[in-house]
DNA sequence: AGTAATTAGTAACTATACTTACTATATGCC
DNA sequence: GGCATATAGTAAGTATAGTTACTAATTACT
């Protein structure tokens, strides 16, 4: 078990913690959201009329899947698509009033969970290894370059 | 973008990063293996004749996804079920010959690989931070008991 | 203006990752 | 022995996560 030790073993571990410790509190406001749907709705939040690919571009995804992510959050009555009137290829995506007040009753427990995700960790710890995570990320970023994330 | 400076999202990208890296070296070997296969050839080569739920608990699995990674690792010859002796429910996983040959020649490049996964950080940062992801992760299995990993 | 190269989105395909439900087998308890 | 409970594996369904290939529309270049 040579890949208990491994930094890609851990991370995806941490992963599921994370996803696991999202959907819980989830479940406990009754709402049925994933982390990525959120990461979505909080991009389209600050960008109101982002076009698809730019909500991929702004939280690191391909094209392809978030198409089927804003699928599922305009299912659920959270966003809405329209045609660009710049460029016609595109959708621009907004959150409806519905999700928008979704988006601002779940942001503040969003951010409280926080914690739970890397548990028995000191404050200073946390920051620690957010820090650390942080740089690896925007290293990774920089060296293959795009993904400015 | 409140999303890019919470832990959640930082891990979900470091572990497309991981995924990304980890990917990318098999392919230079002209290999078609993912993490999950890697860490469950690791997990079956410490512990040969290990059943699926085994597997499933050491690399912290649940019993429905092992079963379609035992198949693709199946299909391309590197491991072999038996049902077992002792329960015939279980089905008894080992490496086959070909499939240890392979996990021999990766494990080195696997663990060269994990420098890069933490890019830009320095040696002693990088065991900084993989200490507290360890904690981390010990912590969560000691919360909701079971996973001991 | 006209063509080449890009780009936005989708479709199809593969591989995790998890849930619930099901079958088959084992085990515990009386 | 017989039944309740638990466990191993599978099946079906949903949601990421990515690749390649495709269409439609835009931009760049000549």
């Amino acid at each position: 078990m040579k890949a208990h030790a491994m930094a890609g073993h851990m991370i995806r571990r941490l992963n599921q913690i994370s996803t696991h410790v999202f959907s819980t509190h989830m479940q406990t406001l009754g709402l049925d959201l994933t982390p990525v749907q959120f990461a979505a709705m909080d991009a389209i939040s600050t960008y109101p009329g982002i076009d698809q690919a730019g909500v991929a571009a702004k939280i690191a995804y391909d094209r392809a899947t978030i198409g089927g992510v804003i699928d599922r959050l305009e299912q659920k009555g959270y966003v809405e698509r329209a045609v660009s009137k710049r460029d016609r290829r595109a959708r621009e995506v907004r959150l409806t009033e519905k999700g928008q007040c979704i988006y601002d009753d779940i942001l503040p427990v969003v951010t409280e969970l926080q914690t739970d995700i890397l548990p028995g960790l000191q404050p200073d710890e946390r920051e620690t290894f957010l820090k650390l995570a942080r740089k690896a990320i925007d290293m990774s970023a920089a060296r293959d370059d795009s993904n400015f994330n």
